[in-house]
DNA sequence: AAAACCATCAGGAATTCCCCTAGTTAGTCG
DNA sequence: CGACTAACTAGGGGAATTCCTGATGGTTTT
């Protein structure tokens, strides 16, 4: 096969909701240049799926199950993924610009702006150029927040989302195709590091750094 | 199989995120008896533009900013809205539910579900029919719905609460003068009247519902 | 009075927690 | 290069907690 003069541009969409996924590709499809090779609905499924495929452009979610966009961005990144990475939060998300940023994130994009905005992020990532929705740029100026997920390594992050998310040591273990016993060593070192010292208080915590969702 | 003469079908699309009314416009508008008449970012705006406009139907977003979707179909009921409405809820918004119907919203949709649902959701709207989105159903008619405070006893208030804010089983049947297995019992019924099967859940539950502090 | 609910507790099984130790790998630094 | 460190992995074993089942007395509802 001879590639075509022009190639399209391939897209992987992760989003948790699948309005969104379904809105998101009729509107991004209306451009022929444009090709949504994928879809999955948490982080971890996302991750796999953009290492298999590698799309020109990754749009997702930040705010989901499992694997939080941040997260699995940090984590596409060490694998190596040099794809653009496009990242849509809610209103209540905003705070979370600056460690998107660090983590590997190259366009920033509110909900609450047109479809627009997405185009021009998606553009954006493509050439690997940054890009944040207008009024969230203001937001870079404020001094960031102290972040305590800055503490944690990637795996530990991963884990405290999981556990904060209900899910016990087995499961995760399972899902992660891991040792309980590893699971257990991630959680205790956790609870150390955030100085906590038990599952109620960890929880709120990961919630208040937005490690984990509510 | 379409009828001749149909008049089209006016809806109002109300969401915070403009993203999400861009792709639910082009999902719609693909069935030609489909008519945005209009586009609302809040609860408060949306129901000013439905008094006036008066359509068939509404998609309206569960949370929203200034006046959330359950509040405004009260009071658009209230004032005599006689459409159907539809609500979108993101996974977390489940429990509301039951209050949603109650506030006269005729269909329930969850926005993990493909685009197909809102569309059948909408058409069961349009008929003043009731309408759940598959496992919200299944939620219903096993009387599993996570129970809002008011489901509680005061001791079990009392109980989640300490428990949400870190307390262990042993600690709070110390400070309440009573016997680690007493504590456990109220525990354990915490746990299936709120239908949650760990902590964690437990504690985000609590937070969400103002039982806890954060 | 029966039924339903609430609050209280116990025994035993199942699971988790906790502390300790330790191997492997990748990266860093003198 | 060799030593060092950080991250990730994981096992042993006892303490502690949670889970499940069942029970009792009091109060409110029907």
């Amino acid at each position: 096969m001879i590639p075509p003069q022009e190639p399209a541009m391939k897209i992987i969409i992760v989003d948790d909701h699948k309005i969104i996924r379904d809105g998101l590709r009729v509107l991004l499809e209306r451009d022929p240049s444009v090709r949504i090779v994928g879809e999955a609905a948490d982080g971890r499924a996302g991750m796999e799926l953009i290492l298999k495929l590698r799309p020109d452009v990754v749009v997702m979610d930040m705010a989901m199950p499992e694997l939080n966009g941040i997260e699995a961005t940090r984590q596409l990144r060490a694998a190596g993924f040099v794809g653009g990475i496009a990242m849509l939060s809610s209103h209540n998300e905003r705070r979370f610009v600056i460690q998107a940023r660090e983590a590997g994130v190259d366009a920033y994009i509110a909900k609450e702006f047109a479809f627009e905005e997405v185009r021009i992020g998606i553009a954006a990532a493509a050439r690997r150029d940054s890009y944040l929705s207008p009024d969230l740029a203001a937001q870079i100026d404020h001094g960031r927040m102290p972040a305590v997920a800055e503490a944690l390594t990637p795996r530990e992050r991963e884990v405290v989302q999981m556990l904060a998310e209900g899910q016990s040591v087995k499961e995760i273990a399972f899902s992660l195709g891991l040792s309980p016993k590893t699971i257990e060593t991630h959680r205790m070192n956790l609870m150390v590091k955030l100085n906590v010292n038990n599952l109620a208080d960890l929880t709120r915590l990961a919630v208040r750094e937005g490690l984990a969702q509510m």
